[in-house]
DNA sequence: GTAGGGTTAG
């Protein structure tokens, strides 16, 4: 499927599908999506309850009954039963209440359940489908996503701008940068490309596959950007490596009249802290200030970062201090921050308030608090985390965390300790881990111990030329 | 009678 896949894509650019009928375009999408829809069960817990205990049915013809009743249902139990109330009064019949039933069985991540509905509805409209298309995406299952997809080009309907900006953000999510750009084909056959959300799903999707020259050359043809388009390029910018461009977007979007909203400033803030440019921070600070941006967890957490990356700590804190609402992100952020600015104590202090206010750590937060304690050579307090990330908090250590106790020990002198810590460990390793004990062997002028590490590197990934670029690179260093 | 976008930590 995936060489099939490949081919087409390179024998086709938009030219040649300009020409393309409609049903050609329906063809190519079959070509490349499998579906794997999961078939009614035979036990269908819809018919049981129906069969079994339809006495205790009201018997409404009313749809607004069983819309009203969908919304109040608080567990899948409760759908289940108004959905069999609706088909022993035959209101399944009524798209009104089928649809609204997809939609909450979509809401409530029961896909298996909502498909099964939808695969025997015999009307079908555009919101039947999105719901479909869209409850997929949203429990991550993209091969049915695409595939519901496809039986809607299939089925000869003219995609709508709500299903499109969904398929679009599951290539995103999926960073599948070949049915992007057919799907992009097909906006193109249906003429729906000046559509704002549409456009916008695809700048975006652009920009997540790092193809931001696509992602700009959209962006610039559009003749109507709205803030959501601004945000996406803005991030799309700075994620790429251009701060600088998201400053001056965000310029020419307040020029033309686009007011930010909080979103837009997050993205902003985001973009100052990989800038690292205090003077742009204080600006960009100024200005949430001044136009009354309330400081919620996601705009403080970023402005905790972004300080901290500008290389303030203490403007940092304050911000986090100032902050009513904290989650494990802002925790974790401003642990970081004083971890890359040296400062290993006061990161270690702020776990035991974390734990305080309720706020239980993740992996992330581990690998900023043994990055701390290697920064500031707190070797025993180092140790200590590490043992208790998994005793005390069922955190498992992954790769990031050996990383940082190879850096710990690898810094301190302690190499051997270092390499038995690899040798024993059952995860798999990877570069970081490998250049974490090079770069100590580096520091202590250990060639012997700095060869075995290059000769492991390269026996565990041989086909890889960045191993034996790391390899050479260190070891011509240690000599 | 109804659905959809962009945002935070290593």
């Amino acid at each position: 499927m995936f060489k099939f896949k490949h081919q087409i894509i390179f024998v086709l650019n938009h030219e040649t599908f300009r020409f393309l009928s409609a049903s050609s375009a329906a063809s190519m999408v079959d070509s490349i999506t499998q579906t794997q829809i999961p078939r009614q069960n035979l036990s269908n817990p819809v018919t049981q309850i129906a069969e079994t205990s339809n006495s205790h049915f009201s018997y409404s013809l009313d749809p607004k009954y069983y819309i009203y009743s969908l919304l109040n249902c608080k567990n899948l139990a409760q759908i289940r039963q108004v959905h069999a109330q609706a088909a022993v009064n035959g209101m399944l019949q009524n798209l009104i209440v089928a649809n609204k039933l997809l939609y909450i069985y979509a809401q409530h991540k029961a896909l298996g359940d909502a498909y099964s509905l939808f695969d025997a509805m015999r009307e079908r409209d555009a919101y039947s489908w999105s719901v479909m298309v869209g409850g997929f995406a949203k429990v991550g299952d993209y091969m049915n996503c695409f595939g519901i997809f496809r039986e809607y080009i299939r089925s000869g309907e003219r995609p709508d701008n709500y299903t499109l900006p969904l398929v679009i953000r599951a290539c995103r999510d999926t960073v599948d940068l070949q049915m992007g750009r057919l799907i992009h084909h097909i906006v193109y056959k249906f003429g729906l490309q000046s559509d704002t959300f549409i456009s916008a799903a695809l700048v975006d999707m652009y920009a997540k596959c790092r193809v931001v020259e696509d992602a700009r050359q959209l962006f610039d043809k559009m003749l109507m950007r709205d803030l959501v388009t601004w945000t996406v390029m803005i991030g799309a910018c700075a994620e790429c490596g251009n701060a600088n461009e998201s400053w001056v977007l965000f310029d020419r979007m307040g020029a033309e009249g686009v007011v930010p909203d909080k979103v837009a400033m997050v993205t902003v803030v985001n973009a100052c802290a990989k800038l690292g440019a205090m003077h742009k921070a204080r600006l960009v600070h100024d200005y949430i200030w001044r136009k009354n941006f309330s400081l919620d967890v996601i705009l403080g957490t970023a402005m905790v970062d972004m300080y901290a990356k500008c290389g303030s700590v203490d403007s940092a804190r304050e911000i986090f201090d100032r902050m009513k609402e904290k989650n494990v992100i802002t925790w974790s952020a401003m642990i970081a921050a004083y971890g890359y600015h040296g400062q290993g104590r006061e990161a270690l202090d702020l776990f035991p308030m974390m734990l305080r206010s309720g706020i239980l750590p993740n992996r992330i937060t581990f690998v900023s608090l043994l990055y701390a304690c290697s920064h500031a050579g707190l070797v025993e307090e180092g140790l200590r985390f590490f043992d208790l990330m998994w005793e005390d908090y069922s955190v498992r250590q992954d790769v990031k965390h050996y990383t940082c106790m190879v850096d710990l020990l690898g810094r301190a002198g302690r190499l051997d300790e270092a390499l038995n810590l690899i040798e024993d460990m059952s995860v798999e390793k990877d570069e970081g881990l490998w250049g974490a004990l090079l770069g100590a062997c580096r520091i202590h002028g250990q060639i012997e111990l700095a060869e075995k590490a290059a000769k492991s590197l390269l026996e565990l990934q041989p086909q890889e030329p960045w191993a034996l670029c790391i390899a050479i690179k260190y070891l011509c260093e240690s000599r």
